[in-house]
DNA sequence: GCCGAAGGTGAGCGAGCGCTTAGAGTGCCC
DNA sequence: GGGCACTCTAAGCGCTCGCTCACCTTCGGC
């Protein structure tokens, strides 16, 4: 696996999958975009212009611009709980499974920050139908963490007093990281995964 | 001092001080307008129709939209820093103030999330000058709560690794309440509260 | 009872928006 | 080498945006 993805400019890692060449292209320039200046004051001209294209060039290839979005809110999601199921079902104790869950979920928010912030920040701006499902995507994020710390809890590793509670904190805390990233920070991908990892085990009360 | 801050709709307690009462009705609608759709989704319209006046009624208590967006920052940005300026300089010791400071802010954030939502999430949409004059604002609120962390380890209360990043992270899970909290959920505001206080000293470390 | 200031309206300007259309360039199959 | 599918562009349509302007109403002071 590489190491990382990198910020603005690179961070096209995980589109391989996007064809043709242009279309990735646009959905890449889209994301930058998006990130830099939110939904609705990025315009199809800045996307297009982003990727060296013409402004119709887009409507070859995506029906709207919503549709960018939620291309790229369900490719973003699928990659945060394809990473949180690595860990959640890897072998090992819960306390090991939650750490590596959390630092490798956070150096994905920090990593990629560009990314993850669309993702993360801009859901409201879809409608209804798109939004629904990336909201089902979102609860099997939270469901992998349950698990994980249920595991825990049951094994006598973990000591929480509210479950369910205790899930949404753990994610919000990882989430947030996309909110005040930056790479001119004192910190490094690998430093906050790392100290996280070791707050959240705290928040579950390892022994 | 009053226990809640109610949601859209009521939520006015904090804005008493903007005169004359139509630019109080206008700025309570721009929140409501900016927490629901967005800054740069929102049009002025939208924001005079919510008050009841015409368009034109805007540009005599307001020079810009976005002169609304820095007010609404300020006096939000305002009342938070005051919020743990009064738990960290209470008497008792750290462990009490920094359960108190996070207890009172997610209440905050929580309570009154139409405009915590404002006040934290469209900060990117002002100005550099009105920018850089709220990110004064936060670092102060930062300072306030690395104050609590920093007493609580020299007084031997806590066992804190890093103490920048964990400032950071407490602060960071507080502020994304704003983002995740709704009326409908099954916790109230009291509740969240209570429970980040008992994950924030966990966090801490303390014995 | 007249006046000026303050607060409000209806109409609309210039600009920029998302998106469409007609047509040009390019490569591939037969 | 002619036809066709695919990709892209220049031009621009219809609309809504933030904001302005000419004018109207209300009201306290004298």
């Amino acid at each position: 696996m590489s190491t990382a993805e990198e910020t603005a400019g690179g961070e096209t890692s995980a589109w391989g999958e996007v064809t043709p060449d242009a279309a990735r292209r646009l959905l890449v320039a889209a994301v930058e975009a998006f990130a830099e200046r939110g939904y609705h004051a990025t315009t199809t001209r800045d996307i297009a212009g982003r990727a060296g294209m013409s402004p119709a060039a887009l409507y070859i290839h995506y029906k709207t611009k919503e549709e960018l979005l939620h291309r790229i809110s369900r490719i973003g999601h699928e990659k945060a709980l394809e990473i949180l199921q690595t860990a959640a079902r890897r072998e090992g104790t819960a306390t090991e499974r939650l750490a590596d869950a959390v630092s490798s979920f956070v150096r994905w928010h920090a990593g990629g920050r560009t990314t993850a912030r669309v993702v993360q920040y801009e859901l409201d701006s879809l409608g209804p139908d798109a939004r629904a499902e990336i909201l089902a995507l979102r609860r099997q994020c939270d469901a992998e963490v349950r698990g994980i710390i249920e595991d825990g809890v049951a094994s006598g590793e973990f000591d929480v007093l509210h479950v369910k509670g205790t899930t949404l904190a753990v994610l919000s805390l990882c989430i947030d990281v996309a909110r005040w990233f930056t790479v001119d920070g004192p910190m490094t991908p690998d430093e906050v995964g790392a100290l996280y990892a070791d707050l959240v085990l705290r928040m579950v009360g390892i022994k």
